[in-house]
DNA sequence: GTCTATAATCGGATAGAC
DNA sequence: GTCTATCCGATTATAGAC
């Protein structure tokens, strides 16, 4: 009995692992079932015992990612100054993995259902949290907004356009600007 | 046949302003040629007598929203700080009417083909110019950069959350920190 | 150039064997 | 729980009448 079911959970781990992936890299309607099936090495068949339609999928998934993308943002107990450099770099532009899905999805948002925005908010306000903990009471909600701000848009402008020169120079004007945003 | 050129004009200007309108508000997958069409009052089959595929209409039509836009917010010869306001809008917000493509579509891009997001650099490129132009010289590049993702950032992650409190107090963060961009 | 009708395909969801 | 096979709706694109 323990024994199935830990192997529906691994099963379950692994679909959501590649739909956090496929989604933060292709958005939802460019991934199919299928796609997602056959990267965590089942086929599609299988799916509905995990998840009753692909919209729950991609509201778990995008759980999923955003747990991920705190992990490894936060990996070393990072500084402000440290997380702004990790996550405006070029590897987190180009990442392969699974990618924070709050510049991947921002303008995908728009187009989904109320419980899928609401799940994006309730990550969106964990990023802050976030920044608001790690300068240990040195900031304040305004500046933790313009910094997430800086961070999400910066990362999704720079991802948006195909002039290399200039997304890098918006990743490192961003950069500055957030690490300058408690002065004033 | 100067009648018949001009008819012609006329149908394609009004696919092109019901598919700027369509695509900015739900994005290139979720509208159907039919939903384009029908908005500008033909039917699907006249469609092909003017673009020759979905894509090739997405690449005109996020051109002639950024034209509108532009229009929209430049009209009055606006200041800066005026622009920031209007930008950063709740009336923008929650428009009806065309919207600037670059805060809608900004994440879409991503799964967009090479051409498309050409397409969307020229139009970011011509809003940075836009922000140098109304300063005067009193700006330079890097700042110009930080409006740019302050208004386009801020206005995507405004939109994309349930949270409308949140969702003002980002829109009034971001406006104050463009304005005072340049004295950094 | 615009219409109706249709071809061809793709993707989400279900049924039933194992 | 996972597989194969299938249904069904939606959508892009084309064909041919007017």
């Amino acid at each position: 009995m323990a024994w199935k079911e830990s192997h529906k959970q691994v099963s379950r781990e692994r679909i959501l692992t590649a739909a956090a992936k496929l989604f933060t890299h292709k958005g939802f309607d460019q991934v199919g079932i299928d796609d997602v099936m056959q990267t965590a090495g089942m086929t599609r068949g299988a799916f509905y015992a995990h998840f009753s339609s692909k919209t729950e999928l991609y509201e778990q998934a995008i759980i999923n990612a955003g747990l991920a993308a705190a992990a490894h943002f936060n990996e070393g107990k990072l500084s402000l100054d440290e997380l702004i450099n990790r996550y405006l770099s070029q590897a987190h532009l180009r990442s392969n993995d699974i990618r924070c899905p709050l510049p991947c999805l921002v303008s995908d948002m728009a187009h989904e259902d109320e419980r899928v925005k609401h799940t994006y908010t309730k990550i969106l306000k964990g990023f802050t949290q976030h920044l608001d903990a790690i300068t240990e009471g040195k900031s304040n909600a305004d500046t933790v907004l313009l910094q997430a701000v800086l961070l999400i848009g910066g990362m999704a402008v720079a991802r948006s356009i195909t002039d290399e020169k200039l997304s890098k120079k918006i990743l490192s004007v961003c950069s500055e600007a957030a690490k300058n945003a408690a002065a004033n």
